[in-house]
DNA sequence: TATGAATGAGCCTTCATTCAT
DNA sequence: CATGAATGAAGGCTCATTCAT
């Protein structure tokens, strides 16, 4: 362990400061010298730990991110095993079996989870929630088009979706609700998608 | 014609730098220096034509922001006039009813609609969708209780499922799409809600 | 009469709207944009009636000033008739026989005066007080050396005396008094300084 | 010794011109730009030290102020013991007394003295002397009618006076006079206030 | 480790004035 | 007689960052 005691009280100081002042005003508004002043330390103290404004921001949300990357990819890389066709129907399961650690990242960090979702703005988190997405929509896409050929949902209404879904998802996770409330919720989206998504690929097929 | 030809072309090149630099960096990123010096103007003449930054954003977006709250308006006043207990029945409907009128005004302001959803921070405008969301959540859960009682979907999902369905809504109007384009989606997406909800009682029903 | 009556209109509500700004503000600090906006006519308009914003202030105060700078100039016409010796002594009583003159010309423009004694700054009006003190005293000065010899007041001393007599007039002047209690306040202070004077030379000269 | 020499040197260089164009054109017309420009430093040195255009004339004016007024109230504390019929006439030799104790603290800031009595208009001292006039007079307004039942000079002629010698007190602060010409002028002008009032009632006692 | 002095570009806004029409 | 478009300099202030010590 080379970082003595007191390294750690500072730093920790201008972490909770910029935090603070993050959650309050978002990342372009708030102002640095407010949160340095706020610590009782100087600019000086500050440059030494973190290299600009940005560098501290990512210092609160960069383990926070990774952690939900991580879980993402692994959800990826476990219908990624199966054969091209398929994949489309492990996707929701892999997504399902690994809601309840997702939930308990978020649940653990709250305030980074809001920053990320709400404050990143100026950063390089931007739209963190639509990036998400982004990756998760196009591999799904290309998921059901190795599935049925033509999907029976068009890659737009697809895309419309998932902005719903992800929207629900930060909605939630925002909530301040409980790690089981968080879960219930999260499942009760989930079957409302499914019964859903049923309905309207049945209304679709009726048409044609 | 009160305004001659050379009046409309400066107050014109000043709102169309102002649009694209709001556009591109948000109300507060952008510099108005810079929307001015765009323009080959001065900060005089953009004084003469707007009192502050956030009028010429007003200017720009006003009249659409204004035409959309009209058409909410007028939605709530048709299921206004029925019974306490039977206007949730019709909230749908009438929703439905103006969805045309809506996309009508949001294609013939794609930018406007741009501009207020997602370029506002900082002025009046700041979370325009949240704030059209909760209106709406508010009346519906009010209706909901009046109609059912308890309602069958408590104040928390239905609240996540606004955000879904606004993110949604926001999402299809981004998105480019031609007016019928649209009008399509926005069905598809109510015809999803429909049967994922009925979907989600059943389940509820059934576990008690 | 050259002038049409709309003419006259338009002038007198724009000297009427700087006045208000001036007395409230200040010469410097009142804004020309304000004055002329409150008129509902424009900037075009003010500068045909007036060549900058120091003239307005010119035109609201002029007369008033000349008025005043004539009672003076009168006044020491009528004591500069007599032999050099004996000046010092016609000084006070011409003073004194013009002062229900001036109090009625200021009586007769309040508000003039207070622009001239408290709203000047920035204009040629500056330390208007002041400078009609200066005038008086170094003619006081002279004369009081052609009469004395050395005078029993030095010099600085009935400088101060006058920066004290000066400003008690330009007291009684803003203290909205009436007419005659006007001429019964400095006719007051004018004894208090002849017995005032009168002690102060009984002093010094015993010390001697 | 806690700063540096150059510390000081920046601060007091941007005291230094602070203080000369403060002088020269007041507070208010003084520009900032010029003020920092002359100094070879720039705008973010001034704030680094000050933190405002209106802190730094405070830093310049506040401990001379600060001075008068200690003055000024341990003359009314001497006062303030005595029975309230009684105060009227300890006023006037407390204040005597203290004159020594002002000149010198004048006389030691002298520029301090002429930017808080001709250069404060917009700030925090503005009309610092009328308001230093208006504390003392309505003390003595109460004391002499707890002295003499209806005082023997009524509220506005006292007014008037008071007027004057604050001004006349002024006049000798801004004179550039020594310490000993300062004191002598000012004991010169009790006198003529002494004999001079007593003469005013004098006049007035026959009248009735 | 941390200080604190200094940078310099940039912020939005107000000013008195000009002038073609 | 009056409009209204446009100027351009200046206003006070905040920003994130650098760096010698």
């Amino acid at each position: 362990m080379e970082r003595t005691k007191k390294d750690e009280d500072t730093r920790k100081k201008l972490l909770d400061s910029a935090k603070a002042h993050f959650l309050e005003h978002g990342f372009r508004a708030a102002s640095l010298n407010q949160i340095i002043k706020e610590t009782g330390f100087t600019k000086g103290a500050f440059y030494f730990y973190f290299r600009s404004k940005e560098e501290i921001f990512d210092a609160l949300v960069g383990e926070t991110a990774a952690g939900i990357e991580k879980i993402l990819s692994e959800e990826s890389s476990e219908w990624g095993v199966y054969d091209r066709s398929e994949r489309a129907f492990h996707m929701v399961s892999a997504h399902l079996g690994h809601l309840p650690e997702l939930v308990d990242l978020l649940q653990a960090n709250k305030d980074e989870a809001r920053l990320l979702l709400t404050c990143a703005e100026g950063t390089r988190y931007e739209n963190y929630l639509g990036r998400l997405k982004e990756a998760d929509e196009s591999a799904g896409n290309e998921n059901l088009k190795n599935a049925f050929g033509e999907s029976p949902i068009d890659a737009y209404t697809y895309d419309v979706l998932m902005s719903g879904y992800y929207a629900m998802i930060g909605q939630i996770v925002l909530s301040g609700a409980s790690r089981d409330e968080m879960l219930q919720r999260m499942t009760d989206i989930q079957h409302v998608y499914e019964s859903g998504i049923a309905g309207l690929i049945r209304e679709k097929t009726l048409k044609d």
